[in-house]
DNA sequence: GCCAGGATCGTCT
DNA sequence: GACGATCCTGGCG
């Protein structure tokens, strides 16, 4: 995993993200499920520019983009496009691989699918917290790895992004099908 | 298993 | 002063 990868459009590297491992300490999993978010968007929080939260989305590619939402989860996010465009990818849902049991120990006992299926339950189970804002995701405490094998494991599909109310009509919420592990639309 | 409602706080208007 | 890129709990069947 180098910077050119994040530096791409990023709707390339959000679905390109699928099926790479997300790992923070002795804990990892495979990413899922991903949402892109580019300022040219009014659900993207760089959308109203470098206002002090959303100045990390401009950082140069492949840091993390952490943020409180609902005054109780931290979301990460993987920033994209060359360094000066304000965008990211959210990580959204990861399949356990490593690391389950301290997984399961800061997720308060759950177990399987309800580990990592949403992304303010995938930063708990990983440890993951605010202090890792502007982190590097290539050689940082939280790091991304691509897969082993190199034919992608899954077929993706892109659909509407969920829990936003602004630009709903675009469809770049990317997950793998037929997986378990992917977060449920509230509907 | 399903649904309704509360928690909770940083950020921008 | 309002609003979220959300999750958990409790009530009911």
């Amino acid at each position: 995993m180098n910077e050119e990868f994040f530096a791409r459009p990023v709707l390339e590297v959000a679905r390109g993200l699928i099926g790479c491992t997300l790992s923070h300490q002795d804990a990892a999993g495979v990413i899922v499920e991903t949402e892109a978010y580019h300022q040219s968007e009014p659900a993207c929080h760089a959308f109203r520019g470098k206002t002090p939260r959303a100045e990390m989305l401009f950082a140069a590619p492949g840091t993390a983009y952490v943020y409180f939402s609902y005054g109780a989860h931290a979301l990460i996010n993987a920033v994209a496009e060359p360094e000066g465009v304000g965008a990211a990818v959210l990580i959204r849902a990861l399949v356990p691989a490593a690391g389950v049991v301290g997984m399961s120990e800061r997720r308060g006992g759950r177990s399987g699918r309800e580990l990592c299926s949403g992304p303010g339950k995938l930063t708990q189970a990983l440890g993951i917290g605010l202090g890792l804002n502007g982190s590097s995701l290539l050689d940082g405490p939280a790091r991304i790895a691509e897969p082993e094998v190199s034919e992608r494991p899954y077929r993706i599909v892109a659909t509407p992004r969920i829990g936003i109310s602004a630009a709903t009509e675009l469809p770049w919420r990317f997950h793998a099908a037929d997986v378990e592990h992917v977060s449920r639309p509230r509907s």
